[in-house]
DNA sequence: ATGTTGATTGACATACAAGTCAATAGAAAG
DNA sequence: CTTTCTATTGACTTGTATGTCAATCAACAT
């Protein structure tokens, strides 16, 4: 009697909320939460504006999950360089590449975290749940820089503050590649960033 | 014949514009152009809205007048270190305390202009006029970076990315300061950040 | 064919904010 | 006290976006 499989529902019920997502990412990430308006996220996700509110209950619980997914992303790197086998400036090297990466190919990500965490514009709980989260990270990349640091390989310094270093000229690289993405070729490289905490 | 002399109403019309102007940037920094109401821009100035129109054409005419000011001010700062005396390292030192102060004491100035130059939201010419001044402020720390190089002051690299880390610092900074204010004492100073630097 | 189910649509009510403008306030000059 | 100018106000118009919902579509089992 189903007229679709169950699976079936569900399969499609994920493609589409994918597609709404991926729309929302560039949407969102250039306009801003308040500016965008769902008719121009249904629109680049090819559907009506309808449907957006069928998969979201609203423009903000869109938003919010778009940031979970860009925080999820930053926090996997920032935990998984623990996991990488070598030194731990092989393990910081491989944790800039992946985010620089990420800067490079999808800095609209980065734009949502940036807004989650400055706008007034987003509800409450999920800018906090984006500061706490951030601040998460923020400890793994402390722990791997104390590391580096016993084991000489990093400059003697307040790890905290060279994480924040780090950190902050990611989130600006990310800025400047979505102001003039003719900078992109002069961006520094893992290597380079790095070599600034050489001891 | 006239009720007030000429200069008694050019002073209180440019009190007033200033006034508007400050609510702007703590309002435009916190919650964007688009999430921006003008009455709440009015009720922060403690004027009625309607007098936000006698001032300023339209809500993106007063955010771009804020715009101005902000990369007026970062442009300041990036020249005038060149005008300053001492070696090229002091100069560089003078130009970070400036701008790591700023991003203490006034945050909104900076997020205004990363909103300037990231979001869609605001006008062309705007965003356009923010980033090319960026690109001028740019030039200039490349210039005294190279200057420093020279001197063998500062470590051999290309200038040019090292002058988009330290301005991508400073931003990324300024996000931080804006997202979480509890992160303001464990911000690195100057020195700090100039000596990953050094040669 | 036909019925059933859930995805999908788009017209609609509702709300809210930008920008306008006629009316007001208030300060000095006569 | 009256006049005269400019700053100032806030009701109003107008446009536009959100979120709802009844109607439609599309696919499959029977």
């Amino acid at each position: 009697m189903p007229p679709r499989s169950a699976d079936e529902n569900q399969r499609i019920r994920e493609e589409r909320r994918e597609q709404i997502l991926n729309a929302g990412a560039q949407v969102f990430s250039r306009k801003g939460l308040a500016a965008t308006r769902i008719a121009e996220v249904a629109a680049a996700a090819g559907t009506s504006h309808g449907l957006v509110y069928h998969y979201f209950s609203s423009k903000e619980d869109l938003f919010a999950a778009l940031v979970e997914r860009a925080l999820g992303g930053a926090m996997w790197v920032a935990q998984g360089a623990h996991g990488q086998p070598g030194t731990p400036w092989d393990r910081l090297h491989w944790m800039l590449s992946l985010m620089l990466g990420g800067v490079r190919e999808q800095p609209e990500l980065f734009l949502v975290m940036i807004q989650a965490v400055t706008s007034d514009a987003v509800p409450q709980p999920t800018r906090e749940m984006a500061i706490r989260q951030a601040a998460v990270s923020r400890e793994a990349v402390v722990r791997l820089i104390a590391e580096g640091q016993a084991a000489g390989q990093v400059a003697p310094g307040r790890p905290e503050q060279f994480a924040m270093i780090l950190l902050a000229a990611i989130q600006g690289l990310a800025i400047g590649a979505a102001a003039d993405p003719g900078l992109l070729p002069a961006f520094p490289d893992a290597g380079v960033l790095l070599s600034m905490f050489k001891p």
